[in-house]
DNA sequence: ACCGTGCGTTACTGACGGTAACACCAGTCT
DNA sequence: AGACTGGTGTTACCGTCAGTAACGCACGGT
């Protein structure tokens, strides 16, 4: 009986803990970005070295569970948008313009969660196994909205597919375009996202040719 | 007179050199992917690694010098297919065949340039210098596509700004979907581009609605 | 009193990026 | 010929970082 009752003491207190940890974690990267190391996270949670990596293995398990609660944030803010009572382009702009919003307002956790370093490649390296490279995000993301848009949109036969294909498609446009305008802002937040929607809604097949060479 | 030849000849000889060293690098970085070490490259090509430091100034010196050349090679193969005679959406689709097929017979290649690791991040910080994150040869891809949709395609006004988002958005756009069919392989090459050509030419805004909730 | 378990430490290894300091060997200038 | 110069190459080192023993300490249960 007393055994019971400590052992979920003992195991509460871990799971505050670790939140502490992570929490520490977080100032730090968001002060020195991803290249954050170990030593200066536990100094900053006020401990040293093993204690992290007896809580979360490698750096790779630390910044995957630092990754996981930003993405589940930014995911629920997402899901929320893309289910607003609207048309459906009101309802793409909106979504647009949250993530964009998100990467604007604290630009250092989105370089995070975009460029974790090289974190999960230990040494599954053999052959091809290309594809984890590219932000764990990206593919959440991407995966997310496919799904979305195969359980909303009607696309014909061979719909599942597609709308995977159109989910990750999407979501990189997203990013890439955000990325460089994060950089160089060479417009408002507004004309970014009204240009992506109008992309989207295929104003490059109806635009017409300029004079000189061929249309593009 | 004799000072001239003897230079130029010693010059002609260190771009030889350089060039062999960079087809080592080249060599090591296809095997052990992008965290090859300066040593390992060294080692291969024969010699050590202040040689390297002499010819390349630090790793990301090297690795630029390295992605150049596959950056370069990728995009004269785009726009010989951006420039091909032919429909708009034909060139559409024939460019997005050749990056994919591109990252699809390389992925080492492309791995390695999409991922520069921590290249060019040494002591810049402070504040928000974010957005120099993402690989370079994205950010040359958009610009470049940028520009070709900005000469070629008639927007209307603010043509300039807008092709240049496109360019980024439809850039990303090609890369995430690729990179996520990279891993997973679901379905043919050929299936993948017809998907996101149908993207562009806005099937999604003329889709319906399927039953259940609010269509996206 | 005894022991195990979990938190915490110091002190180390091994790998890596990067850098002196030095050696050698051509051709050049006097 | 003999000193000078500039490029190529080396060995040996530094600082940093991820990750790992090995040990100390405190606590609750028996």
């Amino acid at each position: 009986m007393e055994t019971t009752r400590g052992a979920e003491r003992q195991r509460t207190a871990a799971e505050r803990r670790r939140r502490e940890l992570l929490e520490a974690a977080d100032r730090v990267v968001l002060r020195d970005g991803p290249q954050a190391s170990m030593n200066a996270i536990a100094a900053e949670a006020g401990i040293t070295k093993p204690i992290l990596y007896r809580h979360f293995g490698d750096k790779g398990g630390l910044y995957r569970a630092l990754a996981e609660r930003h993405t589940d944030a930014l995911l629920s803010a997402l899901r929320a948008a893309l289910d607003a009572p609207a048309e459906r382009r009101e309802r793409v702009e909106a979504t647009l313009d949250t993530y964009l919003a998100a990467i604007e307002t604290r630009p250092q956790v989105y370089r995070f969660l975009m460029h974790p370093s090289d974190d999960a490649a230990p040494a599954t390296e053999q052959g091809f196994d290309v594809g984890r490279h590219s932000a764990p995000l990206l593919r959440r993301l991407g995966e997310e909205l496919g799904k979305v848009i195969a359980e909303r949109v009607d696309l014909g036969p061979d719909s599942e597919r597609m709308a995977r294909i159109w989910g990750h498609g999407i979501v990189g446009m997203m990013h890439a375009a955000g990325d460089w305008w994060l950089g160089d802002r060479p417009c408002t937040r507004a004309e970014l996202v009204r240009s992506l929607a109008d992309l989207l809604w295929g104003r490059l097949a109806g635009a017409g040719d300029l004079p000189g060479g061929p249309g593009f």
